[in-house]
DNA sequence: CGACTTGCTTGATAATGCTCAAGGCGAGAC
DNA sequence: GTCTCGCCTTGAGCATTATCAAGCAAGTCG
């Protein structure tokens, strides 16, 4: 390892995953690991190709897309800054399940699945690291098919904007970090249902316009929501 | 580990997770792990307990309930014999993010999470016995919320029953494991809708009677399926 | 500059699935 | 037997959301 693996080394580090590993474990990795940039909508990997790397989201917003022999396409869910993916297939060696691609122009650290398998044989405490990824990614998954069986559209677009907010109260200001597409496929609805669902929420204290979200009261949006469902 | 045991080390035998595991160590587990009946409708776990076990399912069904905090409830999969649940969150300690039933009479075998992280110390490969039993429930759960956005009801219903068939051809012949309504709540839609769902399929060629399922041909079925979404 | 493209909104219409309500049917209790 | 309860079906009306279509605003390109 030399001095220039040091933007790798940080990208690693800043990755839930990685963030309790001793640094010649780290070292090691980042010396066989690179950083890689995507244009949007430039693919990452594809539904049923061999998996042999996972990543990490350095900068940028990833999107995880599920093609049917159709054609059709379900947005998954998509990846923020620090958050890897894949990493459960990769290390079994199977197939992508699905296609990433960068939904926003993005940085991403490619880490070979092969180098984790040797880390994990000689230190196994890793393996546990892994796992809680996973178990991270299958909660997610938990909590959406939870939203789309249970909530109407609205809730959930509400509920995908006070994620956004990163706060539990008070007033929040974003920009939302991609296209109304992207984000009306996220949530499952129609782009056109996403417009309507903005304009109904401003009766909630909520104003977007264009990419640019103002909620007036996180508190009040949340107390909303539970009351709907009641 | 004494004779006694023969059940439980039959039980872990026919999981997938300890399909690779050498006898010495299935022998270890088994020997601190037991057998646990439930009646139908009967708890396993409550959502939001330390996770501090995982279960195989040795006999019947167990259903995944969440629950909002306002009441509401999503039925989020189903696990039949030979599979395990819970394996991530027991490993790393967290809280079940849901609550496990039993969906019919059910034989478990209870496996404390704990002896699986020293055998995993002992001998890091387990560990990616674990890790493709959860890429397995990733997967599952990827093509349940591809099918929640992409799909009818019909088409939800439909492929769940070429599902339960375990053929990819031919007639099938074959009985619900389960309630029509777990079945419905299984697939997102409400009980009525399944009932009109079985009606409108008997145009293609499948047949329901109380419980029990005939399929004139499931690669027909298959077809029609493909078509209706092109 | 004007023509085009892209992303978004808005409107009208139709389909889908839910809810409420009323039976039917079978199994077990008495 | 018949009563009753639970499960399932069927019907009618309603709410939500998709789809089709048109229009608008901002940016891009020749």
């Amino acid at each position: 390892m030399t001095g220039q693996d040091a933007p790798v080394i940080a990208a690693l580090r800043s990755a839930a995953l990685f963030s309790s590993l001793p640094d010649p474990i780290l070292n090691r990795i980042a010396a066989r690991s690179r950083l890689e940039k995507r244009a949007a909508g430039a693919p990452i990997f594809m539904q049923g190709a061999p998996a042999q790397a996972f990543f990490i989201v350095v900068e940028g917003w990833v999107k995880l897309v599920r093609t049917r022999p159709d054609g059709r396409q379900a947005l998954l869910t998509t990846f923020a800054r620090g958050e890897t993916f894949a990493e459960a297939v990769a290390m079994i060696g199977g197939q992508y399940p699905a296609t990433a691609m960068a939904a926003t122009e993005v940085t991403l650290a490619r880490i070979d699945a092969e180098i984790l398998r040797e880390e994990i044989r000689a230190r196994p405490e890793i393996a546990f690291d892994m796992i809680a990824a996973t178990a991270q990614h299958l909660h997610h998954m938990v909590r959406q098919i939870e939203q789309l069986k249970l909530q109407s559209g609205d809730e959930r677009v509400a509920e995908f904007l006070i994620g956004l907010a990163e706060k539990d109260s008070g007033a929040a200001d974003f920009a939302l970090p991609f296209d109304k597409r992207v984000i009306a496929n996220t949530l499952g609805i129609a782009q056109e249902t996403l417009s309507r669902a903005f304009g109904r929420l401003r009766a909630f204290g909520v104003d977007v316009d264009g990419a640019h979200v103002r909620i007036r009261d996180i508190g009040d949006l949340r107390a909303r929501l539970e009351r709907r469902g009641a």
